[in-house]
DNA sequence: ACCCTGACTTACCGATCGGTAAGTTCATGG
DNA sequence: CCATGAACTTACCGATCGGTAAGTCAGGGT
């Protein structure tokens, strides 16, 4: 029962990480929204640093076990990748807080990196460099070649995701919900067009 | 020759910002760098928002500048776009702080908006839509659809420039500095693909 | 000689940060 | 019946934040 506690507490972060940042986000503010008090906090998580770290790998594992279902979904590896693909944009797209917290991931990441490594993304990349090389089959298709050619995909869905709040400022609702409908056809066309030059 | 100490401050800002956003950089680390005092700062900014908004705005005008004169260098609108974009990304690759502040401002936009509207910019991505606008030519293309066209190239771009670190971390410098040979290619091939299906 | 203005300093303020210490409350199980 | 441990609380700590107040000090115009 009071494991909902904790529970609660992770998505007061989630929410608050991704709004502030990790030193923009306090304690005492992601208690506050459950009524309770930053010890409580700490009670459960010991450090700060503790918290995040809980709530980043929940993420990540998130984003890893869906490449992993279109990995076994279909035979064809195009057809894996631009499930995949479109599987993490819903995904980030009805929960743009943890898109958030990953692209500032790779902002503080030059801070970060002496105190904690923070290769959370490692083995989701991996796996879609994975799915691109077998797209290219038999012609060896380098690591860095494959990497190149899925990152601006992956680029562009996190950049959009995390400026809905700024789009829909400058644009009006209606515009950005009409953008935010077809992106997932620009998304095929785009794994289409990779798979086409790659084959 | 007092003018120099106002600039060396708003580059340190500017790299300050980029490295730990506007809450995580202080005024006194700022200051800091030039062996000056945190009221040194204030003196030449007045506060802390304001100093920030001029390290915002001094970066979105380059921006612009960059995106007018790729439109006054040609005349087919297709290549004005190529030239755009290459051109922001030359000028984003090669000063990375200043992407990293733009997407911070992405990601901060939701506490921010009260306080103070950030459309900074707004003006550069309009340009960007006149242009993919004049590609479209006779049949018209709603601002929308133009906008929903090139934020995803504008999005690669910046996801791109902005993993630097993590990038060079994961998979090596050298691996880092092949994708960075080859992105303007892609974006080229992104920008011919967006042409063609204009036209 | 005078003062003024711009560029800076030291000194200080209240607020808030993450974290520690020492309770209090309460359900559970021997 | 009571001991134990988990789930919290109040109280406090030193550090750091942005910002204010009041000076110091050099140079230039009158």
């Amino acid at each position: 029962m009071q494991d909902d506690t904790r529970e609660q507490l992770l998505e007061s972060a989630t929410r608050l990480f991704a709004a502030k940042g990790f030193y923009g986000a306090s304690l005492a503010g992601i208690a506050d929204e459950l009524g309770l008090t930053k010890q409580a906090l700490l009670h459960h998580f010991g450090k700060k640093e503790k918290l995040y770290a809980e709530v980043l790998s929940r993420i990540s594992d998130r984003m890893l076990e869906c490449v992993e279902a279109a990995r076994s979904a279909h035979d064809a590896p195009a057809d894996q990748l631009l499930e995949a693909l479109q599987g993490i944009y819903a995904l980030s797209s009805e929960a743009p807080h943890e898109t958030r917290i990953l692209v500032r991931e790779l902002l503080d990441s030059e801070r970060r990196a002496s105190e904690v490594r923070s290769w959370y993304l490692k083995p989701f990349l991996d796996a879609l460099v994975g799915i691109t090389r077998d797209i290219a089959g038999k012609k060896n298709l380098g690591n860095t070649e494959a990497l190149s050619r899925i990152y601006p995909l992956l680029g562009a869905m996190s950049y959009f995701v995390v400026s809905d709040v700024v789009l829909r400022q400058m644009y009006g609702k209606a515009n950005y919900t009409r953008m935010q409908r077809r992106f997932p056809e620009e998304i095929r066309e785009q794994v289409e067009a990779l798979a086409a030059s790659l084959a």
